[in-house]
DNA sequence: ATGGTTGCTTAGCAA
């Protein structure tokens, strides 16, 4: 079983790169962030030509998430359960082969201090509220998606220069060590201990040819599911095409 | 150095 996670920054403009994607790769489930589209526009119908379902939260212009799965998705649950009818569009989750998937586009935050930073710390620690309220800890879980945040300096190209800086200040980092304590482990560092793997490139000043990155990009499993893991790895080539995502999509692979 | 680039929407915000 393969599971991704991948940010697109559009699902409309990147609709052709997604469908690529998933043609070579096949993954039983790809979790989206900022599709930035309603769910009447989302193209479920191109994604169903190649095999694939979709749950979808949407909302216009920022944020939205959505599930695409080549098997029926159950249980859906779309935002946190006290949400207003009109808050942000961050989190979608859904029941796959077996698998709770808890698909999350964290708050970007902005900059420390802000009205933003402080909204992204208030979701962070209902994140946490959700977990222990909705999920169980001993059964196969993954948390995935875009959390923007760096958990560590060795996620980041220049540590020093981002130091205390949004994505990789010391509260963000611990409010998302509290969500990673409720039980779960860092797919990609049980694998990859060194340095230098990004998910994500500013589009400014040519940060991916020149690998300015920061690793944003997370798939995290409970145990029971982390144990079955036998690999994870960082798919660069789509951030190497015409007009791609400033992300690229993580995968991690599971023999049960 | 408050720049630079992209997307949605159409001037300004968010990332």
């Amino acid at each position: 079983m393969k599971i991704a996670t991948w940010n697109v920054n559009s699902i409309s403009v990147r609709l052709q790169h997604v469908l690529q994607w998933l043609d070579g790769n096949r993954p039983d489930a790809l979790c989206l962030q900022e599709i930035k589209c309603v769910d009447a526009k989302f193209p479920a119908g191109a994604f169903r030509e190649i095999g694939y379902a979709a749950e979808v939260f949407g909302q216009p212009t920022y944020n939205g998430v959505a599930i695409l799965s080549t098997t029926p998705a159950a249980d859906v649950q779309r935002g946190f359960h006290n949400d207003a009818a009109d808050a942000q569009r961050r989190l979608i989750a859904a029941t796959i082969g077996g698998v709770r998937v808890v698909n999350v586009y964290i708050p970007n935050g902005s900059e420390v201090g802000s009205e933003k930073y402080e909204f992204k710390l208030s979701w962070l620690a209902r994140l946490r509220k959700f977990f222990e309220e909705a999920c169980d800890a001993d059964q196969p879980l993954v948390l995935c998606g875009d959390f923007n945040v760096a958990m560590e300096d060795r996620d980041v190209y220049n540590p020093k220069e981002w130091e205390g800086k949004i994505l990789c200040s010391e509260p963000e980092r611990a409010a998302m060590r509290a969500v990673r304590e409720w039980g779960m482990v860092d797919l990609f560092r049980r694998h990859h201990e060194e340095p230098g793997n990004y998910t994500w490139w500013d589009y400014r000043g040519g940060g991916f040819p020149r690998n300015l990155g920061l690793r944003l990009d997370h798939l995290w499993a409970s145990e029971s599911l982390a144990a079955k893991c036998t690999a994870t790895w960082i798919d660069k080539l789509p951030r190497t095409l015409e007009k791609p995502s400033d992300h690229a999509p993580v995968i991690a692979e599971f023999k049960f």
